[in-house]
DNA sequence: CGTTGAAGG
DNA sequence: CCTTAAACG
């Protein structure tokens, strides 16, 4: 995708904006899939039959919906190289992307304008995806569970990338949505929803299964280009990570295995690019349990990132968590890199 | 409870409400059972341990709500004797008693302000009944099914009844909460919830089980005293009685089964108040499918019923279908009677 | 607590 | 279409 556009002025995004819109509606032809568990769309071909969601008026959350206009969706920041970023990337668990879309979460991703977007857990088979998933200006990509309502991702990026995987070629995880990667030119962009460890820790097991077939999946990758990971890697990795981190250390999510492979994988020569930047950042959290408003308490855990191969690490400007968006349990959070 | 009121002024009917609150009050104090799945609840004892039901700001259905000041809640017709009525009984399939609170339900309860409350399909266990079930000046009881979320039954009485029997002394029917007697001293008041014949008629055979367990179970009261069954009887006795009969003829509450089992069960003595008073009126519906907007169409049913004796049937003012109250997918029926 | 599909209507 | 509980988080 980069290096074709120029950030400097809001001007320009704009102009380039359009030209990419243009662009890409030029390439979008025809190819379109259709096979087992995995979805591609498209605004130039096919209108899905889906339902048309019924508009609530519910404020996102225990909050009135957030005025977008008092967030800075832009980013002035040069990285270590001194430039500033060319590339933006937004990750997402919607926790339900027909509840997002109900309450307004499409304006969000519509103002914030990302290159590309990753949504996590859109629980939405693809004959049951309401209008509103097709943003103009995206390719989307849509990869579900076999099992309805549970799992799935989503990507939607401006430019059309070289290649899409869905899954890692494991038939367990690949019936649960749970990753798919794009092909750009000079990376490879991976959102992923990795396993939640369940309650009691009952699926454990099969998370740390994950953490080995995801890891040397990526280490593949990695050998040919840089990767970018993002998504809901349901790990609090450090204590500063999460609220209360003595009194997890037994629950999904803070377990001394899930930590571990965190740090296993990030020794395999990534970097968690928030927890880089910040270093000693605490309360950063882009995660809140619905229970007992742990949300305005701010008691939550930081389960979303980006990593990204270390040998790129001085290309982020900035890693911005969209504490502010409502509509999900969990918020967005932001990349701003120039590749 | 009749006859202890003067309803032949507005005036005079308001006063004596608050004698009988305040009576009621007096007399209610001890004697709470709680057996297997039925359920006694007093304001005087017993704070139920509820989680409040949230409010959501939707309209009654596919309307806004209805103005409650625009029905005439009264009626000054005289029976058959020349007498006005003493007793106002209100019958509701609420299709889920939460959901009807949500939609402020209970104010049309509240403005109906009959002297006895029948509901069916109320789909909530005891212990998760919202603090709005509390109607001041009522005794209420509640009928639960077992299989949760599924059927149940619930009456409010302003004069505490003689006796209240939960079910029918039949162990199929009573684990489902369909029915509630209440003796009173000059009649029995049955809360009735006819099991449905289902799609395709699965059910039918236990339906029909049940129109015979009925019959017998009334037939016995009807000795005694007089009877006043309401509720979702679940059938559409004539063609008049729905829409489309035509095209129902094999569908649940329509079959020729379930027809016949209301005329058998009229022959045994009984009578449709309804049917009595409008022998020719079309288009008196008190159920509508949600399906295709049926109700903006008057496409329905009229499943729910007054049944009595016909020994009194001479003491009938009035039987009114309140097709103006949403918030179901039936509308109550009101009995204005003088006992 | 909140989202989803399933059963029931 | 609409309500509910179950599974999952």
């Amino acid at each position: 995708m980069p290096p074709k556009r120029n950030r400097d002025s809001k001007e320009d995004s704009v102009k380039v904006k359009n030209d990419t819109n243009t662009k890409i509606k030029s390439k979008t032809t025809s190819n379109k899939r259709s096979k087992s568990n995995h979805h591609e769309e498209h605004k130039d071909h096919e209108e899905p039959n889906a339902k048309r969601v019924k508009r609530v008026a519910k404020p996102l959350l225990n909050k009135i919906d957030t005025d977008l206009n008092e967030i800075n969706f832009d980013c002035s920041k040069l990285n270590a190289i001194g430039n500033k970023y060319n590339l933006k990337i937004s990750s997402w668990n919607v926790s339900g992307i027909r509840a997002v879309i109900k309450k307004n979460g499409m304006e969000y991703i519509l103002k914030e304008d990302a290159d590309i977007v990753a949504l996590q857990e859109t629980k939405c088979d693809k004959n049951k995806l309401p209008e509103e998933v097709k943003l103009k200006g995206y390719h989307y990509y849509f990869f579900e569970s076999k099992k309805r309502g549970y799992s799935g991702v989503a990507l939607y990026t401006k430019e059309k990338p070289i290649n899409i995987k869905y899954g890692l070629d494991n038939a367990e995880f690949d019936n649960e949505g749970r990753l798919i990667t794009a092909e750009y030119p000079n990376f490879y962009l991976l959102n992923a929803y990795v396993p939640n460890a369940g309650q009691k820790l009952v699926t454990l097991p099969k998370r740390l299964k994950w953490n080995e077939v995801f890891k040397d999946y990526v280490k593949g990758l990695d050998k040919k280009k840089p990767v970018i990971i993002c998504g809901d890697l349901n790990v609090a990795h450090q204590e500063i990570d999460l609220k209360n981190p003595k009194t997890n250390t037994k629950n999904a999510g803070f377990t001394k295995e899930e930590r571990e492979g965190m740090t296993d994988f990030l020794d395999a020569g990534f970097v968690d690019t928030f927890r880089a930047l910040y270093p000693d950042k605490a309360d950063a959290y882009t995660f809140w349990s619905y229970f007992a408003n742990a949300r305005s308490k701010n008691i939550g855990w930081r389960l979303d990132y980006f990593l990204i191969s270390k040998r790129i690490k001085d290309n982020v400007c900035d890693n911005i968590i969209r504490n502010a968006i409502y509509g999900s349990d969990h918020c967005p959070i932001v990349l701003y890199i120039n590749i």
